[in-house]
DNA sequence: GTTAGCACTCGAATTGTTGGAGTGCTAATA
DNA sequence: TATTAGCACTCCAACAATTCGAGTGCTAAC
């Protein structure tokens, strides 16, 4: 019994369809009573015997209906995925009103997600890692400080105040305004080395005090960002799911949610994972698939999104196994879409 | 029976104190057994019916020990509130390192204080609607871009990119800078009124479209920040309180937390209580007093911090009723103090 | 290959039982 | 008069016993 014959296959998607709405376990009436399905319910039992020692199907206890296994989620999702044919659902234009800041967006992604799907979503901020200066600016404040303004591709900005020992005069500050425009931009963080730095030294002249000082905030305004920052919503979706929302289940996952030490791994997974794996940038953790234990029984469905230039980010739902798959998939791709054309439109 | 005996006083300390320990309800037996209260059982039994007719404390059902109402809670808060001597217990030092950026030692701020106290806890960021712009800087990205920057009073920076239609040369954006720095330099949101609108508009000549722009980006800017952010954590902590961790209750708490709308009409209501009531910037709602909902269960104690300039914020701890105040306040005393001291420094 | 029938199993919900903690009241005591 | 001991009473929490229904596996019949 090792073939997967077609009414094996048509059961098993009803059964997780039926799982997926309910939440019960599936017993072999219910099954026989699927119009498209004429058989007795002993005959679905064979069928499900055989099922269950495939894999595809577990029996929680030894009287009960048959639940999806990680495996037979797998089957389905698989299935889904295989259908590329899905339109894409539009979702309200609303959403993207005219917002420079891409904090704005993101946190408003995460909550229409959240609303839309009833999940807990997340959203990583576009890592600023690969992209390049795109130009640099440093303001006088007062004698003292010194306000540096950094913009990356992307329209990333940062800013950053540097004391001052000495009071610098506009014709200094133009000029190392200059010289960091001219030294910079375009470069990557990878591209600033020691052999630039020093060359840049020498150029700023007595000033060189200054430049490194510079320099170094600006290293540092950009790595700060490498601690990629991410948006969540709707963590306590996770307790309209009965079989999810006991206390240490529920406080452990809210837990993650709000610490997002953990959900910094999981991204880090995923876009460690060659992509496209699907070729829709979709993948899908299902269970113990998942690098974070608090979220062994649940299902992660993520998307990558792509703003050019190398610049990419992560949205994704966490919810039950039992989860609206195709519904998910649909509303991820659509974001995706959105998110990359913002950028470019 | 209107008086509160100083013996009853006592055992209404008693009561409360132990139910903080041990969130069970206190019996007459229990209290006898304190050393400094020689009286039988029986004896405490008519205090307590006493204290129960009086409001201090309710039995929650007919034959189990007594817990505080929130007029007892009230009752222990004030006389805490009323020592003033308390020491300030030293925070780590650790937390403090140097970040420019108030972001960050919010965040931190937040966590450190929910770990030390094992509460929820919350902290606005200083609402920035009293400040002054202390300075402006208009940078070409592009010929279709120009950066904004603006710093307020406080050493807050906000940027916003502005679209230009036709492109700007060197000396017009020099030029649009001075006017900027000259005219609005020192003044609040609030004085950015129409006369001087027209005014900037008039010595701007041919860019009065762009200034026009550019004063609304300002406004914008500055506005955009009055939705005040928040930043929370140990929202999970509730969990350990087995009073509140019922699957409704935690949902809408946690939910509370999340969505942060209903923590802004909090801390408006903070903020708008005529200050200094304790004399110590402290405040303690308990249970209904708090306007929000789903903490009603909850009290919460906050303190409102001052930069100077009119800048404050505001730092709060949620937890159960029956939560260790004085550690509370003390904690909360001595955030104060750091983050005051943190801009002065 | 399919189905009907039947005995069996298990979990969820309901009911009954018990024990302990705590009270209020009354009568005795200092 | 204030305090205490004693006692009957109440209620909850925990546990055990019972019932009920849904679902299964197996066998024999179609």
């Amino acid at each position: 019994m090792e073939e997967l014959t077609e009414r094996k296959s048509k059961i098993l998607n009803i059964i997780i369809q039926n799982y997926l709405e309910t939440g019960e376990p599936v017993g072999s009436r219910t099954i026989s009573k699927y119009p498209d399905l004429n058989f007795s319910p002993a005959t679905i039992r064979n069928e499900m015997a055989d099922l269950e020692e495939m894999g595809f199907i577990i029996q929680p206890h030894a009287s009960a209906g048959r639940i999806p296994s990680d495996k037979g989620y797998r089957f389905y999702v698989d299935g889904l995925i295989a259908q590329k044919d899905r339109e894409i659902t539009e979702i309200k234009d609303v959403m993207f009103e005219r917002t420079e800041r891409m904090e704005q967006v993101l946190k408003q992604v995460v909550k229409v997600l959240a609303n839309n799907t009833q999940y807990a979503t997340m959203i990583s901020a576009p890592a600023i890692s690969g992209t390049k200066v795109k130009f640099v600016q440093l303001s006088p404040v007062n004698e003292h400080q010194l306000l540096s303004v950094v913009m990356m591709s992307g329209n990333i900005v940062k800013n950053k105040l540097i004391e001052l020992d000495n009071p610098l005069t506009a014709e200094e500050t133009l000029k190392l305004n200059m010289l960091l425009n001219s030294s910079l931009n375009g470069l990557t963080i990878g591209d600033i080395n020691l052999a630039l730095i020093s060359q840049m030294k020498s150029q700023a002249g007595e000033f060189e005090d200054i430049i490194e000082q510079v320099l170094k905030t600006v290293a540092d305004t950009i790595e700060d960002e490498e601690g990629l920052e991410i948006y969540t919503s709707g963590a306590t979706n996770i307790f309209k799911y009965p079989e999810l929302s006991d206390s240490q289940r529920a406080k452990d996952f809210i837990e993650a949610f709000e610490e997002k030490e953990e959900l910094k791994d999981l991204i880090a997974d995923i876009e460690g994972t060659s992509e496209g794996e699907t070729g829709t940038g979709i993948q899908v953790y299902i269970g113990d698939e998942s690098p974070i234990g608090s979220m062994k029984d649940c299902s992660v469905v993520t998307a990558t999104y792509e703003l050019g230039d190398g610049i990419k980010g992560t949205v994704g739902i966490i919810g039950p196994k039992r989860m609206d798959y195709k519904n998910v998939m649909d509303n991820l791709t659509s974001i995706k879409k959105k998110l990359e054309q913002i950028v470019k439109g």
